[in-house]
DNA sequence: ATTATCTATAGATCTATAGATAATGC
DNA sequence: ATTATCTATAGATCTATAGATAATGC
């Protein structure tokens, strides 16, 4: 049933998906410094080696080229917080940040994408919702459990401080992009979880 | 000298500062929607019902326009903080962040804006990367003389905790637009700031 | 007379599709 | 035979300018 005299599909050659990922990689790179609307196919296109058509092979259109480089980028920051919980996981966190510092294009795809993502019709609108609900609960998790072992004062608010310690990564990463030189992320975060300490 | 027999300006009507001030406004709501590079002169016209040329007759560019909301509503901004000083002065931006949640157009305008201007070649980088070094520097400030008056714990870090305060406010807005009903933005600040008075 | 606004248009883009040709590997 | 890539193009935009007409107020 399945099988019948139906076309024959191959898939593609080890050619073709070299060249995916090479699209997948240049793609960050553009929509980072301009944004999904401001970044085009064809510039994408050219550092790649091709023309605008021939990148429309790899990818059906530019918003499903957008949905994979969003998928690929946070699969690779959530396997670095990958099996850590409690205390340890929020050093993880700040480990990720010391990282970020060193992958400026990452941290600038998100600033961008993140920021234009909250006007309700932009495509990457419902995965931004999404990716923040997860972390947030992510990050209620491991303080519940900080708090559980005695690694964070009884008197704080867990949900609360979970929304704070995303905002203040986010909030970080802006004026980190806009001055490099005046701003550092993982000192400011341990700052901010210094004071969580039981004392 | 300046007179002569040279053509005499006039200046604009009272019609012509009225559809100024309505293209501001209206500037606002697009730019705040699609951002700069995402909204058009179009858009912005056709809201204040005039065509796209009819509008560049009162900005002689789209950057230009740009630059005057910026300017604009960043005055605003600034006269709700004017005058506070120390602790009142952090009072004072938990009030202005209990308003900001009932303009959330403007919030939006901050939040796209701030996120397309990490490009180096966004029209307005200078103007955020400036307004970030004034607005450490007013909390800062504040800090210093809340820490002075005895109103902060001793053992803060005045210029880390500058930057923190403003990234939380940035990030807040983020998760905010994104999902308001579960981000209170006032509530997170507030618990944030109950962290760093004396104990 | 000067400002306000319009129509028309040049000159760039942009995304997506159709159809042709070149490269790859059952 | 199927995939990979190209050329060509349709159909939408977009910003900015030139030049005409309508409205306003010395």
């Amino acid at each position: 049933m399945t099988e019948g005299n139906a076309r024959r599909v191959r898939g593609s050659y080890t050619k073709g998906r070299a060249k995916r990922a090479e699209i997948l990689r240049h793609a960050v790179v553009v929509f980072a410094e301009s944004g999904y609307r401001g970044g085009s196919l064809k510039e994408i296109a050219d550092g790649v080696g091709l023309t605008q058509a021939g990148l429309l092979h790899h990818f059906s259109s530019k918003e499903q080229l957008l949905a994979e480089v969003l998928d690929q980028r946070d699969d690779a920051d959530q396997r670095r917080l990958d099996g850590e919980r409690g205390w340890a996981f929020l050093e993880a966190v700040t480990e990720l940040v010391r990282h970020n510092a060193t992958v400026p294009g990452l941290v600038q795809l998100y600033a961008t994408l993140s920021g234009e993502a909250v006007a309700e019709e932009h495509p990457a609108h419902g995965f931004f919702v999404g990716r923040y609900r997860r972390i947030r609960e992510l990050m209620a998790d491991a303080l519940r459990e900080a708090k559980a072992d005695g690694r964070l004062a009884a008197d704080v608010d867990v949900d609360a401080t979970a929304v704070s310690l995303v905002a203040l990564m986010d909030g970080l990463q802006i004026q980190w992009l806009l001055d490099r030189d005046t701003v550092d992320m993982p000192a400011v975060l341990e700052a901010f979880l210094a004071r969580l300490r039981p004392r």
